[in-house]
RNA sequence: GGCUCCGUAGUUCAACGGAUAGAAUAGAAGUUUCCUAAACUUUAGAUCGGGGUUCGAUUCCCCGCGGAGCUACCA
């Protein structure tokens, strides 16, 4: 039934009856044959001239020949500078069809007990400031690789670390308590995340001023720093926090529920979850034991100062700090902690961190310690390392005022959406519940394709000036495609048209081109998984839906009077339908009926 | 300085080592008595530079040039 795989078997015989040269079927991979030429199946023909001592043109119309007598799905062939196109007998284009249509769930595998455990972390955010667009494309990269994994048949737990301890957050509990007069997200209006963020902004704004007043006592940026009593307070809190204050502490979990409610809606606009999260409050302390594990084996050793390090230097790395001189934790310290809860909650065959490029030094350590501390995933845990989206002038810059605030661009998205809807009048006559809930999915569709289609691994680049488009390689293109053929389904309903035995028609180039594509999917998403490339997904729907749109322009569905190919046509428009909303579904993207 | 990643149409993005480097936007020109024109068709436009490996290089290797990131007893 695997059209490509049964021409790799056959050309596989065939060199081999022809030349006598093993060729596993695996490596041969027919591509589709580019449209200027005849064929549906084109296969190199390079490897073998050398075993044919023949021209490549003499080699591929060999194998042809060959194909043509013994291989029944070839009907005719041609070669052009040694690529050998074939045509392959149409009606088993239907038998294609037919089978991927009566795959349920097709292009995805289901996991069973003994598949792989996989946790992927994603989001990870600091509590003292809302949701920006990095955390977008962090966000739908995280939920779309374990949407993508889980459809390749692993068992995927979604988790989070939040990082809610440390400066930072006192400095918006300071800010709060100085002049905060007892504001509330209830009190204000506003979503608790955001409110921290002001306060953390405030925090930062008057210790500018006080820094600035101090140097024209005539301190330096130093000595100025270091005068400063805002930032001397801040880190009394810190302070008394690590002391277990009840005070600090009592506050401490008001303003993080604030931030977590916060959070909450915004990840639930986004359609995202976790299966179980962690708190670096929790987890910070647990990774001093396994150093101190370690430092007993003899991986780690301590200097002087009492301070304890890793040497990896025969990794080709640095020297690396794992507990200060005065005991306390690092970042990394935090990390081996994490883990190490982790895989007492779960036991883990792999885990993958969703976490900016920024940070590769880090995991590369992060890996090498892991496995010399003796966790059985430490050596192939995955750095999913993405780049970071950037303005047209840059990166996003808090202290500019250029961070595109992720709620903001949601609604503004959504809103966007909701005017073009109505400019083409498209939801006329729609219940407002239902129009908004288009405007809602058309709106994120939009903007999670935009982020999900380029390349994970490249820096992209946002332009706030310019809104992101409706039109072309877009989600909502792919979306307006799903929507178009769910409306010829219910006319089809209507009007009584079942879909019927169609093995009798004939299907033409495009209806052929269709059902190549469709027969595509599940290696796309084994590949996307294999890669860890949601950017795959993205442009296989993309093309998908773009050969479909021109057969629909070129093949009329329900204007077609054969009863045969009116079921081709209907059943390669619902199989479309199916696939373009399991793929948008794998980028967390939804559908709608019309649009 | 060292290490890592990246350089493709004006712009934003594609291209398991394969044919004449694809799309989308912006530009030009068309398609509606016909299943949703958020669509379809036509047109013009690009691989940073120099070597090497290969039948074949945007892709792999080396040297430049340009950009980003990391190189904290911050997280």
């Amino acid at each position: 039934m695997q059209i490509d795989l049964i021409i790799a078997q056959a050309v596989s015989r065939a060199v081999k009856e022809l030349y006598g040269v093993d060729t596993p079927a695996e490596k041969i991979v027919p591509q589709a044959t580019r449209k200027e030429f005849e064929g549906n199946l084109t296969v190199v023909t390079f490897p073998w001239v050398k075993a044919a001592r023949k021209s490549p043109e003499q080699t591929g119309t060999e194998i042809g020949e060959w194909l043509v007598k013994n291989e029944p799905a070839v009907s005719r062939f041609n070669v052009i500078k040694g690529f050998l196109n074939l045509v392959i007998e149409p009606t088993y284009w239907c038998e294609v069809l037919r089978h991927i249509a009566g795959t349920t769930d097709y292009g995805t595998v289901a996991p069973t007990d003994r598949s792989p455990l996989v946790m992927v972390e994603y989001s990870s955010p600091n509590t003292n400031k809302p949701l920006h667009l990095g955390h977008l494309r962090n966000i739908l990269l995280g939920h779309s690789l374990s949407q993508i994994l889980a459809a390749c048949g692993n068992r995927v737990v979604k988790t989070n670390i939040v990082n809610d301890r440390g400066i930072h957050i006192c400095k918006s509990m300071l800010a709060w308590q100085k002049w905060g007069e007892g504001a509330t997200p209830e009190s204000t209006g506003k979503k608790g995340d955001h409110l921290i963020g002001d306060f953390y902004v405030l925090f930062d704004k008057h210790y500018k001023a006080e820094l600035a007043q101090l140097k024209t006592q005539g301190m330096s940026d130093e000595e100025a720093e270091k005068a400063s009593t805002l930032m001397a307070e801040a880190r009394e809190m810190l302070r008394r926090w690590e002391q277990g204050d009840e005070q600090v502490r009592s506050l401490w979990r008001m303003m993080n529920e604030w931030v977590y409610a916060g959070f909450d809606a915004t990840y639930e606009r986004m359609g995202v979850g976790f299966d179980k999260i962690y708190y670096e409050s929790q987890t910070y302390l647990e990774g001093k034991e396994k150093v101190l594990e370690g430092l007993e084996k003899g991986v780690m050793y301590r200097r002087e100062d009492g301070s304890v390090w890793a040497d990896l230097t025969a990794d080709g790395l640095d020297h690396k700090l794992l507990l200060r001189s005065d005991g306390t934790s690092v970042y990394m310290t935090q990390d081996i902690g994490t883990a190490r809860l982790r895989y007492q909650d779960y036991p883990i065959d792999k885990m993958i961190y969703v976490v900016g490029n920024e940070q590769n030094y880090h995991f590369q350590v992060l890996s090498l310690l892991l496995d010399k501390l003796g966790f059985s995933w430490g050596k192939g845990l995955v750095h999913f390392s993405y780049g970071m989206v950037e303005l047209p002038n840059g990166k996003m810059k808090s202290r500019e005022g250029t961070v595109v605030d992720a709620d903001d661009l949601m609604e503004a998205m959504v809103s966007d959406a909701r005017q073009v809807s109505d400019e083409l009048g498209k939801l006329d006559g729609l219940p407002e519940a239902e129009a908004a809930n288009v405007a809602e999915t058309v709106g994120l569709g939009a903007l999670k394709y935009f982020l999900l289609k380029v390349d994970p691994r490249k820096n992209m680049t946002f332009n706030p000036e310019e809104s992101i488009d409706f039109n072309g390689n877009t989600g909502p293109f792919i979306q307006y495609t799903y929507a178009r053929i769910r409306s010829v389904l219910r006319k089809a309903a209507e009007a009584g048209f079942q879909i019927g035995e169609y093995a009798a028609a004939v299907p033409c180039e495009r209806e052929i081109t269709l059902i190549q594509r469709l027969a595509d999917y599940p290696s796309v998403v084994q590949e996307a998984g294999r890669s860890y490339s949601p950017a795959l997904i993205a442009n296989y729907a993309y093309d998908l839906v773009k050969e479909y749109n021109q057969f629909y322009h070129d093949c009329s569905i329900l204007g077609e009077t054969d009863p045969a190919k009116r079921s081709l046509r209907l059943a390669l428009s619902e199989t479309t339908a199916n696939t373009v909303k399991s793929a948008l579904n794998l980028l967390g993207i939804g559908v709608v009926e019309r649009m």
